[in-house]
RNA sequence: GCGAUAGUAGUCUAGUGGUAGGACAGUGGCUUCCCAAGCCACUAACUCGGGUUCGAAUCCCGGCUAUCGCACCA
């Protein structure tokens, strides 16, 4: 049967909002070309994110290349973590994850497995496809992370990113700088992903080469209060938390402030970003109704997040989606960078008053310590300084040797010292959006065929805010200088910024039909009363509502209209 | 990736071993003062590669894509 998922691509792909990708020569599973309708409206979806993301939260948009190095990788973890094990059944050529299979006999932590180890453990496994038994069978590496290789004949390793994150990750010290080493802080980044799925199935909502808008907010651990949070914290939203998803129960209706009070949202900022994240997806047009937020299970939850929930919107053809993940990822992320490069990744937090502090210290006595020690005398004051002494004496480390120094070779110093702050490193925050699953549950919420007059009328109910064409410009019929009109009030929207499509073929009807499967929110038509009483009526595509507005006025009430200031309702009750 | 099924203009569809018709859409024109109206004309397709055959869109094999099942997957 022909689902709204087939009706909605069927669409998408006639009238040039989504494509599969280089059909001319054959596409291929997981990539796909945005057409002329599609390429605007995720451009209008994605500045709409901006708009609140960079403008209201003040985070600024970063750009780093798709391509990284194998460091990065190395790093994050996705070089190791991305890849599976897999296996492939010599008798019927099917592929299997070999950890799965293990596990399947018996084998605890088959995850931790070497390749050897795991080949072993499988060798009397059946097959679950054929039911043969396996034997010697090779385990090899699948990583996700497509490789390439950086300059000509160059040996050195080069990945496509699979998420946007890493790049502001490894910016975080010229970012520390930027805000001036301030907390909280955060850098955004809208851009291109790859993932080297072994099957994507699933249309636009697996790809290969996706658009991620990901947000990575820099706080500090110890205060994950948002400064911000009273904007949300009666905003209540449907949270589908561990408890209820254990129980088999529904989603529950929560306020911000009682989710966090509750101990149902680790803090705030993870609350705040889930309340932003439902009024930005009803802005775009995404169904309240059809939106809820879901925790992750603890054993699905990485093992250094605190607290994950997906946005997750729901798909009459694919049930409920992940749209949307927001994370508190610790400094897990940082750790790790801090740990394979040089950097310290931490901010400097002042205290707010200046604490006293005594500290002990040691200072060699030279003049003993290098004649007796020679040669390792400048270890042992550098160990020294690091010792806890005892009564009469400390012991040190140094090449492995312990050595006991006694008592009479440093002096002991207390000194009273001021500690202005400490060095912090910051946990992330991470809203991480999947820019084509939001595409596609607007699109599919915004489809819908209706019957008038025993004709089928297809709309696309976009927001004016998104809608790739905001209005269509019409002359009721091609004669008596009514083109003209039209065309110069198609030129006047134009220079207002506004994205005025004008035609002219065919009968009014079928031009407004045209429009209104593309979803363009509101048509202008001008008439003969355009030239005697200087009105056009003004049509909207929901209701198919006409008013009559004055001329003059026109490019100032589109602008207000395609901006989501007023709505059609306004002006029929003026 | 495996198995099953399928692939005809932009979309939907008819069809047969002898090189393809329809509907809708689109374009040009006529008509038309408000919701896919009417008339005329036009444009436009056999998924790709190989094989069998005098001849293949049709039969066979393979690739690609889609749908479903399995596996995989945020």
């Amino acid at each position: 049967m022909s689902d709204i998922y087939e009706k909605v691509i069927e669409l998408a792909k006639r009238r040039g909002f989504v494509w599969p990708s280089a059909e001319l020569y054959g596409s291929v599973a997981g990539f796909i070309d945005y057409g002329p309708l599609g390429a605007m409206t995720k451009r209008r979806i994605e500045d709409i994110w901006r708009h609140y993301y960079i403008i209201r939260e003040g985070y600024y948009e970063i750009e780093c290349p798709t391509v990284g190095t194998e460091a990065i990788y190395l790093a994050s973890g996705h070089a190791k973590g991305f890849a599976d094990k897999m296996c492939q059944c010599p008798h019927c050529h099917e592929y299997f994850r070999a950890d799965h299979l293990a596990e399947a006999c018996g084998i605890e932590n088959g995850a931790v497995l070497s390749k050897e180890d795991l080949a072993a453990a499988i060798t009397d496994a059946a097959c679950p496809s054929c039911g043969e038994t396996f034997g010697q069978t090779e385990v090899f590496d699948f990583n996700l992370m497509f490789q390439t290789t950086i300059g000509p004949g160059s040996q050195r390793k080069g990945y496509l990113r699979p998420e946007t994150a890493q790049g502001i990750f490894t910016d975080f010290s010229r970012l520390s700088r930027f805000y001036r080493q301030k907390l909280p802080f955060g850098a955004v980044q809208i851009g291109k992903s790859y993932r080297n799925e072994i099957s994507p199935r699933q249309g636009m909502i697996r790809l290969r080469e996706f658009t991620q808008a990901e947000a990575e907010i820099f706080v500090n651990p110890e205060e994950k209060t948002h400064p911000a949070f009273a904007r949300y914290a009666d905003y209540s939203v449907d949270l589908w938390a561990i408890e209820q998803q254990q129980q088999n129960t529904e989603a529950i209706t929560k306020t911000m402030r009682q989710a966090v009070d509750e101990g149902i949202i680790a803090n705030e900022y993870i609350a705040y970003y889930l309340a932003l994240t439902h009024e930005l997806l009803a802005t775009i047009g995404v169904d309240p109704k059809r939106t809820r937020f879901r925790q992750h299970l603890p054993d699905e939850r990485a093992h250094y997040a605190i607290d994950c929930w997906d946005a997750e919107v729901y798909s009459e053809r694919f049930g409920w989606v992940e749209v949307v993940g927001i994370a508190d990822r610790t400094d897990y992320d940082l750790r790790a960078h801090a740990a394979e490069s040089s950097d310290s990744m931490t901010v400097f937090v002042p205290f707010d008053e200046v604490r006293k502090e005594t500290r002990k210290r040691i200072v060699a006595n030279m003049g003993v310590l290098g004649p007796k020690y020679r040669g390792k005398a400048a270890k042992i004051a550098a160990a020294l300084e690091e010792a806890m002494p005892g009564p009469d004496g400390a012991e040190v480390v140094v090449d492995g040797e312990t050595i006991f120094v006694p008592g009479d070779l440093y002096t002991l110093h207390e000194e009273e010292v001021e500690v202005r702050g400490a060095e912090v490193m910051p946990h992330v925050i991470e809203p991480s959006y999947g820019v084509d699953r939001m595409i596609y549950s607007v699109l599919e919420h915004a489809y819908e065929e209706e019957e008038i007059d025993g004709e089928v009328r297809t709309v696309l109910h976009l927001a004016p805010c998104i809608a790739p064409v905001q209005v269509a410009v019409f002359p009721l019929v091609k004669k008596d200088g009514l083109d003209t009109i039209a065309r110069e009030i198609t030129v006047d929207l134009q220079d207002a910024g506004v994205l005025a499509d004008y035609d002219d073929n065919g009968a009014i009807g079928r031009r407004y039909r045209r429009q209104d499967e593309i979803g363009t929110p509101f048509a202008v038509t001008v008439d003969t009363e355009t030239k005697e009483e200087g009105t056009v009526t003004l049509r909207d595509r929901d209701s198919m509502a006409q008013v009559r507005v004055k001329t003059d006025d026109l490019v100032q009430t589109l602008v207000s209209l395609t901006r989501g200031r007023t709505t059609f309702a306004d002006l029929t009750t003026e």
